[in-house]
DNA sequence: CGGGATTTCTACCAATTGGTAGAGAGAACT
DNA sequence: AGTTCTCTCTACCAATTGGTAGAAATCCCG
């Protein structure tokens, strides 16, 4: 039988959606099942607990998100895969800034977030590292260390895509010109950061 | 008669450490009491509420960010502005972390956090705009958009300095000797995207 | 010492939290 | 038809939440 809609699903997104933005702590299952139309019960009918949802919804956007990097990863030159990632990140900027939510959630110290993300990206940071250390080596990009490298360049990219309060703080109003502008700039950034000197004869 | 120590400012201490690692939503005023030895109401007899405490707390982390930052703001040349932030946001990585966790929770979208730190750094912000929009204009740096340029160095400073879980999925302990590795590539990483090409003749 | 102010407490409170037990509805198979 | 399985519900629960009222303690000053 076909149900209209797979209500564990529909309760994967909402809980998505809100532990990205209000945070886990900030979301409970009664307001959760409210906006569902169901009553907290039905919650934990498909999942064990709380914890257990959000177990659930974390592995869920780790798998989408793994899932939007790996068109990334093909690519052969590592500006590609820099701009691409760029690309994909803004992206998920604009439609669904709750997965990215989520991400951050996971660089809360001590959150067991980031364990199971870890676990699940290893193997995209592990070829990204490597990636850098062969164009590093080549000369092709500028720098010392490929991890710490890596670790700057994500750094930046989700905090420019991500750090929307800081930005209206700084006057400028999220928009859809505004991000186009933000990702540019940040390409502009990140190309000057990454490019060897080239050598003045 | 003069007290051990000032019981207010124990308590937006305290709630501050408390606040920048658990979360607001994730500390309750029976927790925060338990951990100062007091009841809850010692807590409501200084701050009217919670969100009263939470407002105090973000006001006194904004006077001493501020504080800290005035003596960078001083320096003539971009570079040494860059440097020096670089220099505070990580001596309040390594001896406050909270601090920077709380400003963290400022960029949660919503949070009203942003609004008050807004005003209260928006000196800052103009100053540090207007400084780099010079030097963009007498080509000492790269770049087009001085407030993205701003927003960029802010995101990668923030990020690298505060993402410490990232950092440990990507195999790196946090450490003192791994914190300055990462500040000196750090600022190897913004040199980099902040020199103007040399201009090959 | 006594009186007033400051500070911390006990005693509650209504609302909300995550979670359990189990009834009832509905479809599906036999 | 009956039975079974899937799903959602009502009815609770103990613990915790932020917050109020006001009693006690402690302090300061004369």
């Amino acid at each position: 039988m076909m149900r209209v809609v797979n209500t564990r699903q529909r309760i994967l997104d909402t809980a998505l959606e809100s532990f990205g933005t209000t945070g886990v702590d900030g979301t409970s299952l009664d307001a959760l099942a409210r906006t569902l139309g169901l009553r907290k019960q039905s919650i934990l009918y498909y999942f064990q607990s709380k914890n257990g949802l959000f177990q659930a919804v974390v592995d869920q956007a780790a798998t989408e998100f793994i899932a939007e990097l790996d068109d990334v990863v093909g690519a052969d030159d590592v500006w590609d895969q820099v701009e691409g990632t760029v690309r994909v990140v803004f992206r998920l900027a604009l439609q669904r800034p709750a997965l990215l939510g989520l991400l951050r959630e996971a660089s809360r110290p001590g959150s067991m977030v980031a364990v199971q993300l870890t676990s699940r990206l290893s193997n995209h940071i592990e070829a990204a590292q490597h990636s850098l250390e062969l164009a590093l080596k080549e000369g092709r990009v500028a720098g010392d260390n490929a991890r710490l490298l890596l670790f700057s360049l994500y750094s930046t990219i989700m905090g420019v895509a991500t750090e929307v309060e800081v930005l209206r703080a700084m006057g400028i109003e999220p928009s859809l010109r505004s991000l186009a502008e933000r990702r540019s700039e940040l390409l502009r950034f990140l190309y000057a950061a990454l490019s060897p000197q080239p050598a003045c004869l």
